[in-house]
DNA sequence: GCGACAG
DNA sequence: ATCTTGTCGC
């Protein structure tokens, strides 16, 4: 699974991308989760920071945080975002000491032009439902939403329905929101409204943004912290 | 050929 | 994503 997030080549990324999504299933949740994890990750000039925020779900109460850092050996290139934060990602949510039952994952779920962003990706890999919760579109087409907070309506690409354009915060940008694995549109959109309160982004990835850019500012220069 | 294009 | 000054609103 390794390789399934470090290719050499545009080429292979493309063929890992096609092989994964044949493992990606899109399904009502049976249960709702109770302990939810959100990732981010933040750049340097030449490292990842990746960082893991998991809480317990409804009502949410913060747990536990984690993080890693990497070389970045991946550009980013619209489409393909799995292959430059995906590895890192995968390793600070790993770094849990306990698992968490579903992941928000910043960027898009099937919302993607082969219908398998970041969360999807990821999804498959860990095998356990995430959520895509980008903060722009990268494909589909759809209608502005109401102004109010909880108001949102679909995404489509193609004729089919592929995510939500969901207002997280009356009179604000609203949030692309699209099933990574084991979700689909209705659970997700429910899911991401009620972790949020106050803010435009739910709370467990305005934490572990926070915490990406934290561990940016005090390892940004470390020569020894990998392991 | 031109425009679009998660983070 | 990152860089980066001022400005608007609670």
């Amino acid at each position: 699974m390794k390789e399934d997030l470090r290719p050499r080549t545009i080429e292979e990324a493309h063929e890992i991308q096609r092989a994964l999504k044949k493992k990606l299933k899109i399904t009502s949740p049976k249960k709702a989760p109770q302990l939810i994890a959100a990732a981010d990750a933040a750049f340097s000039d030449d490292f990842v920071f990746a960082a893991g925020s998991l809480y317990r779900y409804s009502p949410l109460v913060h747990m536990e945080d984690a993080f890693t850092r990497e070389k970045a050996r991946f550009p980013y290139i619209p489409g393909l975002l799995a292959f430059r934060e995906g590895h890192a990602i995968i390793s600070a949510i790993g770094k849990l000491t306990v698992a968490p039952d579903l992941v928000l994952i910043d960027g898009q779920g099937i919302a993607h032009p082969e219908g398998f962003g970041i969360a999807s990706h990821i999804g498959v890999i860990l095998g356990i439902p995430t959520i895509g919760c980008a903060k722009s579109r990268l494909i589909g087409e759809y209608e502005e939403p109401g102004p109010i907070k909880g108001d949102w309506t679909y995404l489509y690409h193609r004729g089919a329905r592929v995510g939500a354009v969901v207002r997280t915060r009356s009179f604000v940008m609203p949030l692309f929101v699209s099933p990574g694995h084991l979700a689909d549109i209705e659970s997700s959109v429910e899911i991401v409204l009620k972790c949020t309160s106050g803010f435009r982004i739910p709370e467990p990835l305005r934490a572990a943004d926070r915490l990406s850019k934290k561990m940016r500012r005090d390892y940004a220069g470390s020569p020894a912290l990998d392991k």
